[in-house]
DNA sequence: CCACATCTGTAGTGAACACTACATATCTGG
DNA sequence: CCAGATATGTAGTGTTCACTACAGATGTGG
């Protein structure tokens, strides 16, 4: 039996685009007619390689944190929390604001609220950043534990904070603020973490 | 001449049942036929009304804003930069997880990103969250001029600051925190601003 | 009571949407 | 070279969308 014609694009080339799209419009925002195009392929082809459209989304998705992930884990290899948080929000700043990429994160971009039909979309996206914040608490516990932070610090909170912060300067970036706009924020975000930091003795 | 039928429903209240909808499911989420029926009246009073589903969005976040714009005068009238930046974010905690309300904030979930057509959704919303940054930073401009924030502090970026966090706290109410978790955000958050007030001596 | 103006409910309108049937093309295994 | 399997392009499908034509209802000014 035969392994029938083989696919004629390169799907990662594929979701590179399909990604952008999203990212750029939203879930609700992207029709199937634009990312089609911006894929350079026909409806059928993307509906035999994802499914549907949320298909799409999810597989655009696990790219999208997959290319993330490496950065994130340089971000928790930093040696204190307080240069965690600074690798973190300063990279941020410059991602979101890369002219490479529509500005903003995908991860809430992609769609915060959605209509119904599709309310299980804000909830992909609230799980993948919770991941984050998940890497972000575990580092945090460890620098506790090592004394890097204070007794009274909440390795959680402090996680929940920086996430928060970071998906508050996704949403400055994408109606327009520049890079040096989200540093200074960045700079001031880090202060709290400091705060929170031991005393060097 | 005479002054034609009298509009049988009263507009403020059906604007209430309207922002609800686009709260809980976005701009491009919310049907003309949900925002109908929550409201109580057919599409055609919705279109004598307030012109078309834009106008409508609109409508809301004037009427949003302004019941907002109490608070916010008393967010600033607190003493210091500091004070102001607790009672806003710890405000903005009880107020992102009032069961009274959808979870999180109508300048957010309104539509962070929209589709081709509706591209300037997204610029009005960030547009009335740029006015309470406004308010922000004239407060903090007053606050180092009365000696409250170091010479050092940059106002405007404090202001930004604050503004992202409340921004990254409704995303995170809508996508399931709880009152206490963004309490514990704020109070992580109000020490950046500690940091840069000055000492008291 | 009548001319006029505005609102309301019914019942649609064309357009855009996500998705697919089908014929054709291109591969592998025998 | 043939049979089975999968991909592709064309051209749609039914559904849902924002929005409206129209007729009847309800008001005001003369």
């Amino acid at each position: 039996m035969g392994m029938g014609r083989p696919r004629e694009f390169d799907a990662e080339l594929a979701l590179d685009q399909a990604m952008e799209v999203f990212w750029r419009h939203g879930y609700e925002g992207a029709t199937i007619a634009q990312l089609t195009e911006a894929m350079g392929i026909n409806p059928p082809s993307l509906y035999a390689c994802f499914g549907n459209k949320e298909g799409l989304l999810k597989a655009a998705l696990d790219r999208y944190t997959k290319l993330r992930g490496a950065w994130m884990d340089e971000v928790v290899a930093a040696p204190t929390a307080r240069e965690v948080a600074e690798r973190m929000l300063m990279g941020i700043a410059d991602k979101q604001t890369d002219p490479a990429n529509p500005p903003g994160c995908l991860l809430v971009q992609g769609g915060i609220a959605c209509g119904s039909g599709s309310e299980n979309v804000p909830f992909e996206l609230a799980a993948r950043r919770a991941q984050n914040e998940d890497q972000l608490r575990d580092r945090f516990i460890r620098a506790k534990a090592e004394g890097d932070l204070k007794e009274s610090a909440d390795p959680a909170a402090l996680a929940r904070y920086v996430s928060a912060v970071s998906v508050g300067m996704g949403v400055m970036a994408s109606s327009g603020a520049d890079r040096e706009a989200l540093r200074q924020v960045a700079d001031v975000a880090v202060q709290a973490v400091e705060a929170q930091s031991a005393d060097r003795t």
